[in-house]
DNA sequence: GCCGATGTAAACAGATTAGTTTACTTCGTC
DNA sequence: GACGAAGTAAACTAATCTGTTTACATCGGC
């Protein structure tokens, strides 16, 4: 029990260290070398867990998945106020985010773009990322019982994943509050749209 | 005259070269060997006219944005049509582009998530770009005389950006019928606000 | 106190990277 | 036909890449 618990925690760390060094790196830019000097793993550890740079990838992004769901979707989806609220709350606590790391986007859409068409597990993380992005929307969709709920949880992930990009690109955090009102109007409109029905 | 005709078609020959395989395999994962070789050009040359590899990528976005400018901007904006039909088939266009080449996203994106924060010149063209998509939608909404046609345009530029990038993550094109009906409905409300006004 | 598992550190292998240099060819101009 | 500019091809440098291997340290269970 207590070597599964090391062998984890192990592979914890590793992750963990890899983590913040392939967001701000990179994907293909960092090297395995550099990312672990000065990190106390050794690189024969390293490749006993993660046969292949690409598995490290592939579990950097499983970490990043939980990271996100701590920091962003558990407090958004289980918080209080109403769905409508809760929607608001997502661009403002994914903005609060930002302006705490400019410079970080989503990592998966970043690991997706450096290896769509090349590795297909890595590329599959980015897709699902975004799918679980658009879920959630759909789910305070439901809850709020709008009409077409698939359909406008989408459009509202299409501003967030474009505030989240375009936000990285230029280097500032205004798109938030754009693509905010932006959600606003579409669900004013679609709530208008179910109450004249 | 005819020496700097041969000069500039060498420079446009080598950047014609580098796009696709920038575009298909990433700037950090294509090595100038590689990308250049079985193209009839040496790497002598290249490095003649581009002293980094850094330079030739800068290059290829310049060429990217004449691409994109003579293939989207230019037909869509200079096309028949009401403003708002041109706001409709800037999203048409992109998806027909998309569905050409589903692999595809937006290079000046790709180049930023890669260099942002470790090349000012390669990132600045990534902002420039996004620039760019937001003033073409600005510039339409002026034209149809909506209010806020800066906040407006900036939130369909949004839409646009998200539905390349989920389109691109997701490999399907709905993304872009989807963010074309919520712009849709971004432009009725910024329209009937007007009217109430 | 010994054994085996697990770890670090570091040398090593072979490929690949960006970029330079050397040697040779080709071609337009005089 | 000779000269010079501009090209290709390929060897070369020095660094870095992923991944392996060797040598040694550390620690828990018996």
């Amino acid at each position: 029990m207590a070597k599964d618990m090391d062998l984890e925690s192990k592979k914890a760390a590793i992750v963990k260290q890899a983590f913040p060094r392939f967001y701000d790196g990179g994907f293909h830019a960092t090297g395995i070398d550099s990312m672990m000097a000065d990190s106390g793993i050794s690189k024969r550890t390293l490749y006993k867990y993660f046969p292949s740079k690409e598995d490290l990838i592939e579990a950097v992004l499983d970490y990043y998945g939980a990271v996100i769901t701590r920091e962003l979707f558990d407090p958004v989806m289980k918080g209080s106020g109403s769905a409508r609220e809760r929607i608001m709350a997502f661009f403002d606590r994914r903005k609060e985010m930002f302006e705490n790391n400019p410079v970080r986007g989503c990592l998966g859409v970043k690991a997706a773009q450096e290896y769509v068409g090349k590795h297909k597990g890595i590329a599959a993380h980015g897709k699902n990322a975004a799918h679980i992005v658009e879920q959630n929307f759909v789910k305070l969709c439901k809850e709020a019982r709008l009409p077409k709920p698939n359909e406008l949880g989408r459009q509202i992930s299409l501003l967030f994943q474009g505030a989240v990009l375009v936000s990285q690109v230029i280097g500032e955090s205004s798109p938030f509050d754009s693509a905010r009102k932006a959600a606003t109007v579409l669900l004013d409109q679609a709530g208008a749209a179910e109450r004249r029905a």
